[in-house]
RNA sequence: GCGGUCAUAGCUUAAUGGUAAAGCUCCUGUCUGUGGCACAGGCGAUGGGAGUUCGAUUCUCCUUGAUCGCCCCA
């Protein structure tokens, strides 16, 4: 068998990095803004975490999931989702004792068992905003804002806001059973997994993108008209803070989430062409008031986001968006001979103190094979330190791109180079 | 979980039922203390397994992986 990663998961390379870092510093950045604090959870969690959580849609959890037991018999998970061990932090650790809303980020792998796609992978990486304890319709604005910012701040254009609000536990059990009497009464032409679905969850059946189920989903009944009071008033809040902020927001009846523990408020940040076409989803939250108590934690209304890496990066690389780089030396050491090469290396040093980047290729012993790396390099300065400079206290200072070579003291180098590369 | 397509060197691509070829990259030398250019050389591949065959990289099957779509999508 051949050495190679498992499937579905990727190494994120060296190439891949300036992308990823510049996701993770627009997060942290504006999270920072916004008086997010960052948090880590671990990778493994009891099962129930999940089960509990996510749990009802038993797909999920039980096909999707990674679960074994531990050597000690616990049931455990690789984290598929940020949320609900966010949340189980906030109770174990009485959060709710702190000023509210208790206000989170986070960004790190996840794993799901699904079969790989372009942008879909088993290892993934997401970062997330969580916003617990505050039940105002303020902080759902305030989430769907800073994930907003988030890919603004990575040079995305044609994004809109979709949002929607699926009720609660008072008016969604209601909306369902009317939307399922909807359905059954047009079951024969309903496409056949829809068919399925109407027993198992039919609120998915808005999401269908078969063209014999549009029609039908046109004519359905929508959420928003059957909302209750509670529910109504804190949607239209909602969208009064999207206006006031400017957002480009529509309103996406047909946008659900499948779990119970969503509530009211659910929104997905798309990318569209310019034509219009929606080109997919970037990024997706909502509120989740349920999901505390189902975890056995006090009542906790809640709401964030999460927005998955990999699928933000593989579009940055096609948008050619611009990226962070790394700091890049200016100047190179080359060193030649075995005194050179040791006192070479306690000057690369002397440099450090200084803060002034220097490259070097200290494993290579042909001054001909550093000049050549230097040139690849770009780099414009090139100290020459050997023999004879080891042993006479100087340095030569060449200048690649018109081959003038002077000599400096070696006490006075770093000086020297530090006004070289200011100019 | 289901279906379509694909798999040759680090990358891009050739070719053949009979020694697998090239460009780029990388390394070395021409140039033993001076880069780019040029020239010469070097490293390096038929994903894995079985079958058909005198002989398979080529044909067949299985497997693994990638990719696209479906299911699902926290």
């Amino acid at each position: 068998m051949k050495i190679q990663t498992i499937t579905g998961m990727h190494d994120i390379l060296p190439a891949d990095q300036p992308y990823f870092q510049k996701v993770n510093k627009a997060v942290e950045s504006i999270a920072n803004y916004y008086g997010f604090s960052k948090i880590e959870t671990p990778i493994l969690e009891f099962a129930e975490v999940f089960s509990k959580g996510v749990g009802v849609a038993t797909d999920i959890v039980e096909k999707e999931t990674y679960t074994f037991k531990t050597k000690g018999g616990d049931l455990v998970s690789l984290r598929p989702e940020g949320t609900a061990p966010v949340m189980r932090s906030y109770v174990e650790h009485g959060m709710h004792n702190l000023p509210q809303p208790v206000k989170l980020w986070y960004s790190g792998p996840f794993f799901r068992h699904e079969r790989p796609q372009a942008g879909r992978f088993r290892q993934f990486h997401q970062f997330g905003f969580e916003a617990l304890g505050e039940q105002n319709p303020s902080i759902d604005g305030q989430i769907i804002q800073m994930s907003y910012d988030v890919l603004k701040e990575l040079s995305f254009k044609n994004i809109t806001i979709e949002v929607n609000s699926i009720g609660d536990s008072e008016c969604r059990p209601y909306f369902k059973k009317i939307l399922a009497s909807y359905f059954k009464s047009k079951k024969s032409s309903l496409c056949s997994d829809c068919q399925r679905r109407l027993k198992e969850n039919p609120l998915r059946i808005l999401d269908c993108k078969e063209e014999k189920c549009q029609t039908i989903k046109a004519g359905a009944p929508q959420i928003i008209d059957h909302l209750c009071e509670n529910c109504h008033a804190h949607f239209k809040q909602v969208l009064e803070f999207l206006d006031e902020l400017e957002l480009p927001y529509t309103l996406n009846p047909y946008l659900v989430r499948g779990l119970d523990y969503y509530t009211k408020t659910v929104f997905e940040i798309v990318e569209k062409t310019e034509e219009g076409q929606n080109q997919g989803s970037l990024l997706g939250g909502g509120r989740y008031d349920n999901l505390a108590k189902t975890l056995g934690g006090r009542d906790t209304p809640a709401c964030g986001s999460a927005g998955g890496i990999e699928r933000i990066m593989s579009l940055m690389k096609t948008r050619e968006v611009k990226t962070v780089k790394a700091v890049e030396p200016k100047i190179f050491l080359a060193q030649l001979g075995q005194l050179a090469k040791r006192k070479g290396l306690k000057l690369f040093e002397e440099f450090r103190d200084a803060k002034i980047p220097v490259a070097e290729s200290f494993s290579k012993d042909s001054l001909r094979a550093q000049l050549r790396t230097v040139n690849k390099m770009g780099i414009r300065w090139v100290l020459i330190f050997g023999q004879k400079e080891a042993l006479e206290d100087f340095i030569t200072l060449r200048d690649m791109e018109t081959g003038v070579q002077k000599e400096i003291k070696l006490n006075k180098v770093v000086k020297e180079m530090k006004n070289k590369i200011k100019k």
